[in-house]
DNA sequence: TGAAAAACTCTACATATGTAGAGAAAATTT
DNA sequence: AAATTTTCTCTACATATGTAGAGTTTTTCA
């Protein structure tokens, strides 16, 4: 596949996460995701055919999103450890996860709409899971190491608090997350 | 309006609540609807003539079912409480919550559908904020019993981490709560 | 440069959906 | 019981959607 048509194809996949963001899966059709990606009417049909592919391939593009993401922050977490100590990084930590809940709503809104969908469309249960472990990779990677194993918090109980919170932020039914709630979970783990 | 005419409206948003829970908002249509209710095609159509306010009532009757499982919970909860003490009663809310994962799986999913929903879609502003206050009204109540006020978990944050486990549950993304993990939570609170 | 292939855009069409209203059935009133 | 109103069911229709493929443009390559 040439690059200028990889290049499409993602211009594409990347206007259906913004469409699930701002009119949910209903909101996602050939029609308005040509629109929304300005490309001539028949784009996105011509690229993905069929509509369950392209929830799939739009899912597993997410979940590429949101792994390249968490390598940051796991970086960025590294480095801000060694620098100033693991103090200092879970609060670094706390920054970034309150500040991801305004720069990446569209790819949360996206997961939660995908992930509800993976419960009922069999072709998504695989990509389902992956967004989930995409998105729960960095949790554990600073249980691991801020708890060093000894978590009484369990890795999954954690991911589902963060994504509790950022749901009801992102959907205006609570506050925006502190810096300060965030670091407070961390802490309560060990 | 009469009470028989009263009730097919209760059958057909009973029937939106299960199809937002089975097919997601996309699968709510007013045909499937009839089908899902066991109702003569139109039906649907001749009780809520527009599909936008069909959703809003949906979602009211939801907020009411859901109020009225709390209200049963918070029955439950006191006279546990009165009977054997509050250590008992947290226990006993424990394993409530823990089957209402089970019980009320499609009144959660429709209210997550409708939460997401309800962030994009102004008619479904008002009765989101009521549904995110139907489903923390009890958790509330017990936080208020069982901290004396003296909570160092805000009830948002209680709320947002059931909703969240319940949520990976519900999904296939996370394993079914337990009793001790909910009662883990309640007296981490203390 | 010109033919062949590939990539793309536009159009068409069958089905699905929201919505309105005609017509039938049931209930109510006289 | 007949007339009238109300309630409900069925049908129709305009629009939207998924999908396929015709026709066009661009690219490739001999």
């Amino acid at each position: 596949m040439s690059s200028t048509k990889q290049a499409r194809r993602v211009v594409i996949l990347d206007a259906v996460i913004k469409l699930l963001a701002s009119r949910g899966l209903e909101g996602v059709t050939h029609r308005a995701i040509d629109e929304a990606a300005g490309l001539p009417q028949g784009s996105s049909s011509y690229y993905f055919p069929k509509k369950a592919q392209l929830l799939v391939e739009a899912s597993w593009h997410l979940a590429e999103l949101l792994g390249k993401d968490c390598d940051e922050l796991q970086v960025g977490f590294a480095e801000t450890a060694a620098k100033h100590g693991v103090d200092a990084a879970v609060d670094y930590v706390a920054r970034e996860v309150v500040s991801y809940a305004d720069n990446a709503r569209d790819l949360f809104l996206a997961r939660m709409e995908l992930t509800l969908a993976s419960a009922r469309r069999e072709e998504l249960t695989d990509v389902g899971e992956e967004l989930t472990a995409a998105a729960r990779r960095p949790i554990e990677f600073f249980l691991q190491l801020i708890s060093d194993g000894r978590s009484n918090m369990p890795i999954e109980t954690c991911a589902a608090l963060i994504d509790g919170i950022s749901l009801m932020y992102a959907t205006g039914q609570g506050p925006k997350p502190t810096t300060n709630q965030i670091a407070t979970v961390f802490r309560s783990i060990l």
